[in-house]
DNA sequence: CAAGTATTCAAGTAACTGCTTGAATAGAGC
DNA sequence: GCTCTATTCAAGCAGTTACTTGAATACTTG
């Protein structure tokens, strides 16, 4: 007999393991934003098609990601919002522990200080009216997932949608999550305009991950 | 310039790989109980002193564990309480996408199926005085944090101290967490004595990643 | 200060990991 | 059925990991 107690924490290992190489880790962080090709991913992360395709089994062998064939290719999703879960806590604990990812996100943001609202906040000024909450990711993205009542605009077509922003409106803006600067990009671009905008830290996965409500489609095509 | 991004996903992936070996994760549920010494953790977990200490120092890289001296011993404990959400978070995930994680449980907990009670009845069977919540863990665990209302009775001194619980209440119940099989003897013991009784499957880590509060002291020092 | 011992270090090993390169496979679409 | 191409496989290499054994530290206690 092998120990069964010693399966058990094989299996939490095993686990864990899937999500000890960087390269997984971005992959799933890629996935998060929503189904991807394994070439698109490569892309993306910048990585060989062979290496990618490889860290793909390994994290299927776990059974945290899904595959489909849609047409020629191949589409990767995450196999369910639970893993989701799992990279932000995570990261949680993370940036609690490990002085060195603190030191490494604020070298990220540095020189890009916006101001921030929170969850909370937002759903009341969302109710009360007061603000547009905008999608600033690629539109494929959007259509994916989304927060509820926000609308897409990317970045790069922000400067020229202005004008569908009310000037009676503060504008909240969020991305793929804190990691992530097209948010506060489009909120310094909007102050330069004039705007008050303010940055909305979380992504999809975060706002999920809070118990909070997504909604999908009306995009682009994936 | 080392890409910015890469360095957030190589220390996400650094705290990952420190939860990737099986002996680490098992370490890391025993400091889940309560502070240990190296030698009491390589009891416990099997394993040469000296591949506990190197374990130890891995672990005490990423901050997830602390050490201070106590008498000739150093005694190592979870470095925050967040760590043990993490590790309930990788069960989670891991009951849910392993196969074989969820085989393990099956064997280990084949033929002791017990009558189980969930947080929520619990807390308001106890409001109302109608049952007694035991906790038949050895008691320096106990000592160091149990939950809130709870009797230490150790498993081995249960038939004992029969006579300490009323016959009018029901008895729950809880050791280590889900894959601890004391509380569960301690049911069907109970049981075979003509006692009402039932298992709590959580232990301290459960409960307090679940947001509730956990009690310190009043038992044998550690 | 000396002795004792809990803990850590150091060296050596077998096994594994992640990445590359180049070839094979397996569907879709005509 | 044939071609095209997205994806996977296979082999190989440099670097790392987990464990063992045996010796060295470093702290307390007397």
């Amino acid at each position: 007999m092998t120990e069964p107690k010693a399966v058990l924490y094989e299996q939490l290992a095993r686990m864990a393991k899937a999500l000890s190489a960087p390269a997984r880790v971005e992959i799933l962080d890629v996935l998060a934003q929503g189904p991807h090709t394994v070439d698109r991913l490569a892309e993306r992360t910048s990585q060989s098609v062979a290496n990618v395709s490889q860290h793909l089994k390994v994290l299927r062998g776990t059974r945290l990601v899904d595959a489909t064939r849609r047409g020629t290719f191949i589409e990767y999703r995450l196999a369910h919002p639970g893993v989701g879960d799992v990279l932000v806590s995570l990261r949680e604990v993370s940036e609690r522990h490990l002085l060195e990812l603190q030191a490494a996100r604020e070298e990220l943001t540095r020189g890009k200080d916006v101001e921030r609202i929170g969850r909370r906040e937002l759903m009341q000024r969302m109710r009360a009216g007061e603000v547009v909450l905008i999608d600033v990711r690629p539109p494929n993205e959007y259509a994916a997932a989304h927060l509820p009542g926000a609308r897409s605009i990317p970045l790069q077509e922000l400067s020229k949608r202005l004008a569908e922003l009310p000037l009676s409106k503060e504008v909240v803006a969020y991305c793929r999550g804190p990691y992530c600067l097209l948010a506060v990009d489009a909120v310094q671009l909007l102050q330069r305009r004039g705007r008050r905008a303010r940055h909305l830290p979380d992504g999809v996965l975060e706002w999920r991950s809070a118990g909070l409500r997504v909604e999908a489609g009306e995009g682009a095509a994936a």
